[in-house]
DNA sequence: CTCAGATCGAAGCATTTGCAACGAAATGTC
DNA sequence: GACATTTCGTTGCAAATGCTTCGATCTGAG
C-alpha cells in the first residue's frame, strides 16, 4: 500500500521549481527586517508596507493602497485598524466621499518611520552588496516577472 | 495630528525594495498551480510541498522534509496529517527509531501525483518561455541568493 | 425624486498559522 | 540500571488569514 516504485513517478525537483524558489527567497530575505520591526515595534508585515505607502503618500484611502501594494482589501482594513489602535496612523471619513476612509501618519508613526525607513533602506543595500552582479541579474528577472505576469488571472 | 509633511521622511519605494518583489513575485507565480491543485484535490501549498518531496525519496521522516523542504516541522506535521486523512500518504512508525514516522504515498498518492507533477512542470516551462532571457537571470540571481543567504539567521 | 446597481470598507466565521509546551523515545553519564 | 539530556513529532492556544456577507454611501437611469 506504501509502494514507492511501482509506476515510475515523472522526477519533478521542487529545488529547481521557480515558485518555490521565489518562495523561499521572499521568506529569507524578509525575516531580518521582519523581526527587527516587529520585536521593536509590534508592527507586522501587512502593516509594514500600509505604512510605508502611507510614509511617502499623505493622505490615501485604504482602496488606493489595495491597488498599489499588493493586498487584499481586508488586508489593508485590518491593518489600518491594527495601526490606528497603535496610535501610529489615523482614520478620517473622506468628506467628499464619506465611503472612503483617509489614512495617514500620526506624529508617533511618523517617528517610527522615521526610524525604520533608514534600517529598511541599509538592509537592502546589504543585500544588494552581498549579491554582487547577481542582484542586478535577480532584478532584471524580477522586472519582467512582475510586469509580465498578470496579477490575478482568476481562472478556475 | 496627522500631519503628513513636517519632518521630511527619507525617501522609500516599497516597489523597489526586493523582500516585497520577491514575495509579490511569489505569490503570483504560485497562485495559479495552487488554485489548480487545491480544487481539484483539495491540497494546500504545504502538503503539496510534503508530497513533492515523498514523490521521490520514498520514505522518509519528518524530519527529513523538514531537512530539505523550507517548511518548519509542526507545518510538516500536520500537512501528513491532513494527508493521511486523505488517504494519500501512509505514516508508520520507524521500526529502528521509534521516535521517528516514516511518511510514504499510498497508492492514491501516486496517482494523484502522476497527474499533478507533469502539470506543474509545463507550469514551470510556461514561465520560462514567457520570461525568455529574463529567466536565466532571475535563476542566476536565486540562485546566489539562495546558496549565500543564511536559512534562518535568528539574530535579534 | 426614486430606486437599482456599484463601490467602499468592516466584520463574522471557519480555517490556518506560529509559538511554546508536551510526551515518548533514544542517547549519554555515572 | 538509574537518571539527566537531547531529539522527534504532536498539540493547545492565541492570533492571523481568507472568504463571504453586510451596511453605508455614491452614481446613474428613468
Amino acid at each position: 500500500m506504501t509502494d514507492q516504485s511501482r509506476p515510475p513517478l515523472p522526477e519533478f525537483d521542487l529545488m529547481g521549481f521557480t515558485p518555490y524558489r521565489l518562495a523561499v527567497a521572499a521568506k529569507r530575505t524578509s525575516e531580518a527586517l521582519a523581526r527587527h520591526y516587529r520585536s521593536r515595534f509590534g508592527i507586522s508585515i501587512p502593516e509594514w508596507r500600509v505604512l510605508v505607502h502611507l510614509a511617502h503618500s499623505g493622505n490615501v484611502s485604504v482602496r488606493d493602497i489595495e491597488a498599489r501594494v499588493a493586498m487584499e482589501k481586508y488586508e489593508v482594513s485590518r491593518a489600518a485598524k491594527r495601526l490606528e489602535e497603535a496610535g501610529l496612523i489615523e482614520k478620517r471619513v473622506n468628506q467628499s466621499d464619506r465611503r472612503l476612509v483617509d489614512l495617514a501618519l500620526t506624529a508617533k508613526g511618523r517617528l517610527m518611520m522615521a526610524e525604520l525607513l533608514p534600517i529598511a533602506r541599509a538592509h537592502q543595500e546589504a543585500l544588494e552588496a552581498r549579491l554582487g552582479d547577481a542582484f542586478d541579474q535577480l532584478e532584471a528577472g524580477l522586472t519582467r516577472l512582475l510586469e509580465d505576469v498578470e496579477p490575478v488571472p482568476d481562472r478556475e
